[in-house]
DNA sequence: AACCGCATGTGAATCTATTCACAAATGCTA
DNA sequence: TAGCATTTGTGAATAGATTCACATGCGGTT
């Protein structure tokens, strides 16, 4: 990586775009498209050309002028700026009613996200095989995850419990968490937390629905 | 509803706000606070004060000068903002792994969100009682989504069905879609939707682990 | 009933993100 | 190799969101 040093900020809804485009090249790229102008590429995620050009500009230059950007090559580009290639072993804690859905989903794994280590404390679940993993015992918690080189850990426990788990993950050096629980948690600066949190989609959902007037757009 | 005719756009950053002091306020309630500053709503989910009020001044004046807010009666204005107290019907289309997960999450229903029907193409599944709700066959979608009065319906099914089912929703005059499939669903600018979208929020947290030095915040 | 401290509500200022608009490049054709 | 049709890459302009800063008003106190 060519130390940029320079502190260009991009923005978190470049970085959401960055995702959109990823998804949409591959899609391409199994249509056979040799490549694919700003234009094509806005319209399939509802964007402008020029947003689509400018989100790209600042990692570099991958277009063509006259032709567009190369569909594979560019796909490559942004798995790569995403840190996509290089594969993250996640773990996951609670083995509960979403955490069983996560650790089924394959999807994950095909986009480099391995799971490797999923936690609970009820007895009956520890030990027992889920989706061919074993549940560890989330007292193991700490030297497993250290153990193991987790980095990136999914939170699907009880919110009431939910700030003492993170503790305890932030404690282990883990610097990823993406939280499911209804909670604001609390983590060090250098520790990037996301919050997945389905009520507030369906909160906006009840607010457009009760204020169609003054709503924008979607999603 | 006082008519305000006036097309005050409201941002949508706003409306996920409300969300979050919707949820504070929940909490303080519980803990017995009689009133709340900006400041402190602000502090709970870090935000700056002068945002809250902001939001908040977009609908009305609520609080106290040299007081703050009432607790109890702002969460309910904030409740009749966003529509949660008039209870919502909400079927689910799609009961695997992600499917079976929300039925049975009751946050949902405490917060106005009622699973009146789920659906499925799975003979083996429909007819079957899933946390105390019969699968209906996703054959009869129409017809039973205007018969129950459906207002918001959430779709959990393949990502390659996505686009056929959304079709058929919106046909059934559904105006609210939350969507769990990794496409871009195309609807009617009528229809309000929205996307929760998980690999996204891991493909953030691969970024901002990759390139630590040139990352905003969290969340 | 005058005063004081505190916190709201809101225009104005600032900061950030998006869109515009066009010069610069490229591929293709003749 | 000249000309044309495209489409990129990017400063500049615009639009939008956040923060500032302070006048205003309320509750409590003396
Ligand atoms: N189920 C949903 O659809 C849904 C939707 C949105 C948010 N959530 C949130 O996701 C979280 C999990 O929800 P759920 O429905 O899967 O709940 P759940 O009760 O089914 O699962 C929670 C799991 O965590 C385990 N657990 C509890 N305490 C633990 C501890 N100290 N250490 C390790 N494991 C522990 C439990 O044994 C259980 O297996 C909650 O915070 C919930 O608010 C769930
Ligand atoms: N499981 C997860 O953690 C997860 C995470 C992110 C996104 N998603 C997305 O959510 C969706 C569902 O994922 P899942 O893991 O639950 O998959 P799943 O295969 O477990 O469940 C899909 C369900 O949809 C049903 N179905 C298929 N075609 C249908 C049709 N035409 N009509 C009605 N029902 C039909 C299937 O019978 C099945 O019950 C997918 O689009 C997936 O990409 C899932």
């Amino acid at each position: 990586m060519i130390s940029e040093s320079k502190k260009k900020k991009i923005s978190e809804s470049t970085i959401r775009r960055l995702s959109l485009y990823y998804r949409v090249l591959s899609i391409l790229e199994k249509e056979n498209y040799e490549t694919v102008s700003s234009k094509e590429l806005a319209k399939r995620e509802k964007l402008t050309p020029a947003q689509v050009r400018k989100d790209l500009s600042f990692f570099g230059s991958f277009g063509t002028r006259g032709l567009g950007y190369p569909v594979s090559e560019l796909k490559k580009q942004i798995a790569e700026i995403l840190g996509l290639n290089r594969g993250w072993n996640v773990a996951l804690i609670g083995v509960g009613n979403i955490g069983s859905a996560l650790v089924g989903y394959k999807e994950f794994q095909r986009q480099g996200f391995n799971i490797k280590l999923i936690f609970d404390n009820d007895q009956r679940k520890i030990g027992s095989n889920h989706k061919g993993i074993i549940v560890s015992d989330i007292r193991n918690l700490e030297s497993d995850l250290k153990e193991n080189n987790i980095q990136i850990v999914v939170v699907a426990v009880p919110a009431t419990v939910a700030q003492y788990i993170v503790d305890d993950v932030v404690k282990a050096g883990i610097k990823g968490i993406l939280n499911f629980a209804s909670v604001n948690l609390k983590v060090p600066d250098d520790v990037f937390l996301r919050n997945e949190n389905m009520s507030m989609e369906l909160e906006y959902l009840s607010f457009a629905l009760s204020n169609l007037k003054d709503v924008k757009g979607e999603s």
